[in-house]
DNA sequence: GCCGTTTTCGGCCCGACTGTTTTCAGTCG
């Protein structure tokens, strides 16, 4: 079989999805649309692109949650780029309505209704209809919702318009794999607020060293899945990618790389801090290179990063922390120096099994850890209250820790497996296990999965209870924000990180690009505060491991240090913390 | 639509809670 869609498996994963939210909109069977669901997630977890496994004569159906039909969908979308299907409910149903769906508070049904009544097609249409009331007057609304409704729509807005850093991340993968085969790409990176690791990406910058521009702008042009070239000039072009995601590629000289490459990466912020510099010092700097304001047609920088940022009497500053932040404080040597990395990294404290919501064994889990070169990890499954995900009860806890005390001594030398347990923050600020229970852990981290709508007060007072339980050493996800799809509960941060400080208790940040919580700002407050911080993946699968390095972006971003975080110490040296944190 | 069989149909992770209703859709992972 052959094809020239290159249609990527996330991309096909994102056919399916979209199938599955318009069956849902127009009122199809639920074990239907979840069986699109899970075939999209199978899909997107594939080892490798469905098109070569086609091509090998793989048989789909093999595959959990992939039957004939999907099957027969995914062979046609890979040799036509599109789903029949698809491109007929596409008639029926405004696809728009999908961003409508996902404001918290709505789901198919009531947005087909604001659809059907009010005529509501996409976000804007129904923050109007909000606006001028007419949608409390609705059947089934009332004024709490149309007041939910305003306040969660512009999140939902802004998701339509950036990338998550991961699904950034694919995108850089395949615009790499496109232009491997390109012999005018010289040299090729990403810029921007991509490189800087930022939590979402609005538009992606790729700067390509070449000698003939055309020919790689000619190539970007067949990018699978552009919608529009928006504009090509002679060394600029910017395309939009399905949906309203802005690449803009810019070709420049091998000789102004570095210079490139550092004015666009930004931020902003940072580049009106070096560029003033420059200047005091006599200097004047450019996308083109370093120049003398006496001598500005010879540059004497700018070849590397390195050489522009000597030119201004700085070291090369990693660009997660171009943010105006630390970078030109007194410190910033100290802070390079000891700047966490992702190699700084001994063990992972929060992850899950399949006695819980995970997909693997505890077995498959230590196993991959060990793989990793982890040196230890906590197995943490739910608490009971999470039932939706089976969480443990006190009972269910007890037997899997005994388990991990029977396994342990095969796992010597090799991994160190704590007895965990993510713990739930129950609405009345108790915890969700008896204090027995607890006690017997190797580690605890608290965590709240419910009563988001609790007032601030609230909310503080069973986070700050928590961190005062002897046995809890850690809050997982303290604010509890999803990323573009939920906002934070409110909480007093200030207060959590002053009792965690006091306790002695950590912070997470959790890895996974959905959450990223604390977030870079809030991670920096509590590593200054003096609060140790732990950075976990929260792994739901063994390919979730790999989610550190996005804890990683956060933590570098907000200038955290190798000493300030709980898993980069050995597992001797952990042992030893437990040990007096009892 | 998928899966597994007690194999070609019947089940498909729960259940307490909120906002709105007076039966239900959506929220939580």
């Amino acid at each position: 079989m052959t094809s020239k869609t290159n249609l990527s498996n996330q991309q096909l994963a994102a056919l399916f999805e979209e199938l599955a939210d318009l069956l849902e909109l127009s009122g199809e069977n639920a074990f239907r649309i979840r069986a699109y669901r899970s075939g999209a997630a199978a899909i997107a977890g594939l080892p490798q692109r469905v098109e070569e496994l086609l091509a090998q004569g793989f048989d789909l159906t093999s595959v959990d949650g992939i039957g004939a039909t999907l099957a027969e969908k995914s062979k046609i979308a890979i040799q036509t780029g599109s789903i029949p299907a698809l491109e007929k409910i596409r008639q029926e149903v405004p696809t728009t309505l999908r961003d409508v769906m996902k404001v918290p508070g709505l789901g198919a049904k009531k947005a087909m209704k604001l659809h059907q009544e009010l005529g509501v097609m996409d976000l804007a249409s129904l923050k109007q209809a909000c606006l001028q009331g007419s949608v409390a007057d609705l059947k089934g609304f009332g004024p709490k919702t149309q007041q939910s409704i305003l306040q969660n729509i512009d999140i939902v807005a802004q998701a339509a318009e950036r990338l998550g850093i991961d699904d950034a991340d694919r995108l850089t993968q395949r615009l790499k794999g496109h232009f491997s085969q390109c012999k005018a790409v010289k040299r090729l990176d990403f810029a921007g607020s991509y490189r800087r690791s930022k939590e979402t990406v609005g538009d992606l910058d790729m700067l390509v060293v070449s000698q003939s521009p055309s020919e790689v702008m000619d190539r970007f042009a067949e990018f699978p899945g552009i919608a529009e070239v928006l504009a090509r000039g002679d060394t600029k072009m910017s395309v939009r990618i399905a949906g309203a995601f802005q690449v803009d590629l810019r070709v420049v000289e091998e000789s102004c790389w570095g210079a490139a490459l550092q004015y666009f990466t930004g931020s902003k912020e940072h580049n009106v801090h070096v560029r003033s510099l420059a200047k005091s010092l006599g200097l004047k700097i450019s996308e083109y290179g370093v120049f003398r304001e006496t001598e500005p047609s010879v540059a004497i920088a700018g070849k590397d990063e390195e050489s522009l940022y000597r030119a201004i009497g700085m070291p090369w500053v990693p660009p997660e922390l171009r943010e105006n932040r630390f970078e030109f404080q007194k410190d910033l040597e100290h802070r390079l120096e000891h700047l966490i990395q992702l190699s700084d990294i001994r063990g992972d404290l929060h992850m899950h099994t399949d006695s819980t919501d995970g997909s693997e064994t505890l077995d498959a889990m230590a196993n991959a850890a060990i793989e990793r070169g982890l040196e230890y990890i906590a197995i943490t499954d739910h608490s009971k209250r999470v039932s939706i995900a089976r969480g443990l009860n006190d009972q269910q806890v007890q037997e899997q820790w005994a388990y991990i005390d029977r396994i342990k001594p095969e796992l010597e030398g090799r991994l160190m497996l704590l007895k965990g347990i993510e713990c739930d923050i129950l609405e009345d600020g108790s915890l969700d296990l008896s204090d027995d229970s607890l006690a017997k852990a190797d580690w605890v981290t608290a965590s709240i999965h419910f009563g988001f709508k609790q007032s601030r007060q609230e909310i503080t007072d069973r986070i700050l209870g928590a961190i005062a339980h002897r046995s809890v050493h850690s809050i997982s996800h303290p604010s509890g924000r999803l990323i573009s799809r939920r906002p934070a509960y409110e909480f007093d941060l200030t207060a959590v990180i002053q009792a965690a400080k006091e306790h002695g208790k950590c912070l997470e940040i959790n890895a996974n690009p959905a959450r990223l919580d604390l977030n870079d700002l809030q991670a920096a407050a509590a590593a200054q505060a003096g609060v140790m911080i732990v950075i976990n993946t929260d792994a739901h699968s063994i390919g979730n491991l790999d989610l550190m390095k996005y804890g990683l972006g956060v933590a570098r971003r907000a200038g955290i240090m190798k000493h300030q975080v709980l898993n980069t110490k050995s597992a001797k040296q952990l042992a030893d913390w437990l040990g007096k944190h009892k």
